[in-house]
DNA sequence: ACAGTGAATATTTTCTTGATTATTCATTAA
DNA sequence: TTAATGAATAATCAAGAAAATATTCACTGT
């Protein structure tokens, strides 16, 4: 029964709304799915889900939140790799790509999410892209401490290095490519910008 | 009269219903424009066009063509000048921040017409994608050629160039921050890939 | 043959209008 | 007071007709 998978993925009323609400938008994104399937899913009225969400889009917003959340956790977790700080920003970049062409080309419907609420809500966006030039800041100030980056203002190379790689964070670009050869780009861009980056005595 | 007109404006039928086909596009915009009103403006019936051109797509395209060829000419004019390498790279990339914010801003219509065949005619855009990039190579060749770049492939060096830049050159981006911000930011990458470039004896 | 036309056809857009869906609200149950 | 609902309202979507436009074609004058 429903209350049963309720009772196994969520512990509040809040998240099974939301646990449902994924499993629809993934399997039949996020227009076709209504709100009624949702309350269904979770065995109450429509009309119900208003007492805990503002309107549908609270929920396609707080989802893509969480799937944002996912990519920063996974950028993270790279910059926090015990390597030098040039080769953890080369596997930024492509760490970054890699999750945009992935959910392009493996998750439509959950990009098709983010798309809709990147469109209503450029606020979830903008959260998103700050953190994640927050993240890059991180990185560079940690070659700058470790000796390895020569560079005197962290949050300006954060930004061009953000900016630089936007081709890579974009899901329309994907089909301009080959994965393949979206790699081997993000890889001479990161590079480049090291080149920019490297103390003199760093680079070979 | 229109006779009078085509005769000021060109030398050939072609030409004539190619300038009357822009006059419309820059004040209406491409989709409000009917092939009629154009085949009007010539004095001709609509069916005469498709004596000269396959479609209506066709005729935007060819303006389309020649609207980027023009920016070309510009970034052709910034590679020509008679400066170091390093501030040739740095104008280059100003010079395409600018025709793509100001077309944005200034010549909505224009980039309608842009937007639409860019939709239709993909071959269009790679065509000038593949001109920018090649007189990005040019640059760097030249700059190696001076000594002041140290990079072995050009080719490469252009591919990333180009990516990086993509920010600068994508209309869509342009309602995300105001001119001066992208001012700030195509400065700071251009300096960021410069690094990447300059050899050694060049870096301050 | 060539440049051109009006009328016919094909395609696209626009407009209605009937559903579908989102959201609100008055009311019920605990 | 809190959780929840069915019914009412509002907003959106979708199918189909009507109108506008693109494109073709048989034909005219040169």
């Amino acid at each position: 029964m429903a209350i049963n998978e309720i009772a196994l993925a969520s512990d509040s009323v809040t998240d099974a709304i939301l646990h449902a609400a994924m499993l629809r938008f993934e399997q039949y994104g996020y227009s076709k799915t209504t709100m009624s399937e949702i309350a269904g899913d979770c065995d109450m009225s429509a009309a119900n889900i208003y007492r805990y969400f503002e309107n549908k889009l609270e929920i396609g917003a707080q989802l893509t939140m969480r799937c944002l959340a996912e990519e920063r956790a996974a950028l993270t977790s790279v910059i926090a790799e015990n390597i030098s700080a040039a080769v953890r920003l080369e596997r930024f970049v492509l760490a970054s790509l890699e999750h945009t062409f992935s959910r392009w080309s493996e998750k439509p419907r959950i990009n098709e999410l983010v798309e809709a609420i990147a469109h209503e809500r450029v606020d979830v966006v903008n959260a998103h892209v700050d953190a994640k030039r927050a993240l890059l800041t991180q990185l560079i100030e940690d070659g700058i401490r470790r000796g390895e980056f020569a560079v005197t203002d962290p949050v300006d190379s954060a930004n061009a290095v953000h900016a630089a790689t936007t081709l890579f964070s974009v899901p329309l670009f994907m089909q301009l490519k080959p994965y393949e050869e979206f790699q081997a780009l993000a890889v001479s861009v990161a590079n480049l910008m090291l080149g920019g980056l490297l103390s003199r005595s760093q680079k070979k």
